[in-house]
DNA sequence: CTATAGTTAAAACGAACGTATGAATTAATT
DNA sequence: AATTAATTCATACGTTCGTTTTAACTATAG
């Protein structure tokens, strides 16, 4: 029987590409760390994707089509249930946030790698980057707030947005910093294997976050004249 | 009368590169940007600093140096009047990332600048500047820490090392992306002047922060073998 | 077996990178 | 005014970068 000669070489190169990309940074990472890291052929990723940029774009698209997909689901299937009526916070927050963050336990559809690199590519510098990540994300954002619109109807919108951009944050250095932490500053907290730290993170932050998007309004300093 | 040739060198390189840094990371800005940027020669970066790593920890101590120091002094004088008692955790969040985001009104201190190239630079995938801001930030964050610890007794504390780690991503997040929302998502809200709006952003955030860090404690899912 | 499309291989391209060098210039000291 | 130290300058070095090119290989189809 004839061996396999590659499993696939986009495959690899995309498997290679992201774990690099996480580690590395997208500018941090060279075209040959990728095609040696994947044990092919230099020209093979400007023969498959084109341009490294592309190649970074295939990375984000390979994993965020499915999760961006369960997310709508999810939320759809929500809103069925409640037939009209609004759905409350955690719901939702839990279809964008328990969803994503659930992602990483299946390591078949991206796993842990692909969390992380995904929370630093956030405020990625890199203008290319950052846009495309708007155009994807958009319409599930946009839907996402649409509902938190609804749920929490005496929250000023602005507030709203606000919070949500909140909540990204506080998911991106969860999922990304799981070890910077550890560098920051040393512990000894909780030696328990990593599978129940990271079912942890998921309540732990599910539970933050909340808090936060349902903490009290602020009062602005000033009001300098009084509102109508 | 002599004209003045270089209102200071080192000066004007460490605006400039703080300024490329912010807009395309460590790795995306080049030495010629920097020295082209700041009108001087390409080798008075290595002159002054000897090497492009060493100018970005130059760029970071000249405004951390300050922030942290303040830090310290906001919290010591609380401590001071609070005489042993422990302190309320709305001034230590204050503290720590209230002196943070007032800096930002602060130009002469950094500005808003500098603000936002830290928040993206707590992400960056470059190793040293990891493995630096942690160092330069290890006192500070310790002390906050242990601040929180006696502020919250019946929290447990790993939670509120978790919390923090939380905070600081959503505060990275509301200041590196004060214009990536607008980005994300094109929106209409409130035309009120800049000032303004970084204003009403520190105390949006602050509430965010405090509702989250005092949100009520999750419950794990499956104890897995009930609890003695 | 031979044409044909798809893929991989080795090598080279020019451009841009960070850094180093040695002369020219400016400032300070005597 | 002469000497020394500090800074700026133009230029070059050796690498590494992303991409391209052209030839070799593999497989499928006629």
């Amino acid at each position: 029987m004839a061996e396999i000669r590659s499993p696939d070489t986009r495959e690899r190169i995309l498997d290679t590409a992201e774990q690099l990309f996480m580690n590395h940074g997208f500018d941090g990472t060279s075209m040959r760390q990728i095609t040696t890291g994947a044990g092919v052929n230099l020209a093979a990723v400007n023969y498959h994707f084109g341009t490294k940029e592309e190649l970074m774009r295939a990375v984000f698209r390979r994993r965020l089509d499915g999760l961006n997909e369960a997310r709508l689901q999810a939320l759809d299937a929500m809103e069925q249930d409640a037939g009209g009526k609004p759905l409350k916070p955690s719901q939702i927050v839990d279809a964008f946030f328990g969803t994503l963050l659930r992602m990483g336990d299946d390591e078949v559809r991206g796993g842990r790698t692909f969390l992380r690199l995904l929370g630093r590519t956030l405020t990625d510098p890199s203008e290319f980057i950052s846009t495309f990540l708007a155009r994807e994300y958009a319409q599930v954002v946009e839907r996402f707030k649409e509902a938190l619109f609804k749920a929490l109807p005496d929250v000023p919108k602005a507030e709203i947005v606000w919070r949500v951009h909140f909540m990204l944050g506080a998911t991106s250095y969860a999922i990304a910093g799981t070890d910077a932490l550890r560098v920051v500053t040393d512990w000894e907290i909780e030696p328990a294997d990593t599978e129940d730290r990271h079912d942890r993170l998921l309540e732990r932050l599910m539970s933050f976050l909340l808090g936060g998007l349902r903490a009290p309004l602020p009062q602005f300093s000033p009001p300098s004249g009084a509102a109508p």
